[in-house]
DNA sequence: TTTTCCTTACTTAACGATCAGTAAGTATAG
DNA sequence: CTATACTTACTGATCGTTAAGTAAGGAAAA
């Protein structure tokens, strides 16, 4: 047990998953980033997908634990959804591959996702959508179908942290009379979001 | 003189590179599919990218040009902001490999996006931030950064599209307990998004 | 009318590169 | 001596891409 190589490639083969996706990422690269030979990976992880289920459990079950530990609280509807808002930002902010792992599954349909994965997944969001029912419950809220206001929260997240290059290749195309504030760090989008959630899920005083 | 080979190949190749992205479509099953060899792509398409733009460019300056006509009336920005909302929920209705592409482009951060569909981008999200700022102009809208609802409307609208399995695969581990409404179509999500876009984006009357 | 020829629209066959995965050998620590 | 933690060397498959050949059809020449 010279060094923690284990722990490397994890490292590695998250930043590498997050980059490319699961099929496009090479062993050869993550091993050679390492400072490894590709075999050494196949004498920590059974294959491909076990290293990649690895390096995904690990961070789902630390998200699924943040906002269930942030929101068990007896606080209002209100209050619990701004801190499930801000939590996932924070997570997303310390956490900088997860985000585009997560946008690759988005975008496969979760073709790769193990079912791990998908457990842990189902924990995150049924936290949220407990959330949005006891607002409904409470008559603070008034939502048609919780799915929209997931997919509000989630995509929003994920996919801003992800096209950070994308987003400004496309502004700097967009015509100068517009004037466009500076883009704030997944935390200040993630507060300016919940601002403009919570807006979106009031009751209306009729 | 077979002109519809080209346009065979354009549609498999769509919802090949909808389904794996681009760098995993592999040619020779769009060639199979399309009824065709490999290097007839070659004869048509210059590579692998030009087929790529083909497809792309096709989708988005008709897009482009959907948002566009709708909202330029001289109508409300509440209206407007409606209109556009439900013209790209109808737009991805009818082109249903758009989504997937584009969120595919998402997760690669815009590696793989040709400039000319980087162009039609940027005219398509002009059109909603001009909207945006008509309305915080005339007082109706209060938004602090339009970047974040961009995203809650373009990422809300992508993301939900392209992950119809990996919703019900999660969906179907939430408690039972937790009364799930059905999940309309991407139309249905577009009118409640705009509803809830609405209100999101009102000014407050304090 | 018949022959020649050129362009169009492909095909067959192969190239080098890269991929996930494996068999078999080896150095090191306890 | 033995288990751990690797390495070197390789396999078969698939990838994008290309060189070279060919069938079909219309236009020009005989």
């Amino acid at each position: 047990m010279r060094e923690n190589k284990k722990g490397k490639i994890l490292n590695i083969a998250a930043r590498h998953f997050s980059r490319y996706g699961y099929a496009n990422a090479s062993l050869e690269e993550i091993a050679a980033e390492s400072g490894v030979t590709k075999p050494a990976i196949y004498y920590h992880f059974k294959d491909k997908s076990d290293l990649y289920e690895a390096v995904l459990t690990d961070r789902l079950s630390q998200l699924a634990w943040d906002v269930e530990t942030v929101s068990d609280t007896a606080d209002t509807p209100q209050v619990r959804l701004r801190r499930y808002i801000e939590t996932f930002g924070s997570f997303l902010e310390t956490h900088p591959c997860f985000a585009a792992i997560l946008s690759h599954e988005f975008a496969d349909n979760g073709t790769q996702l193990p079912e791990s994965a998908a457990d842990a997944l189902a924990n995150i969001l049924q936290t949220l959508t407990a959330i949005l029912n006891d607002g409904v419950e409470q008559g603070v809220f008034a939502i048609k179908n919780p799915i929209v206001i997931q997919m509000m929260i989630v995509s929003t997240l994920i996919v801003h942290q992800t096209t950070d290059k994308l987003r400004k290749r496309v502004a700097s195309r967009i015509e100068k009379s517009f004037h466009l504030p500076p883009v704030p760090n997944i935390q200040g989008i993630a507060r300016l979001l919940s601002h403009h959630i919570l807006l979106a899920v009031q009751k209306e005083p009729t």
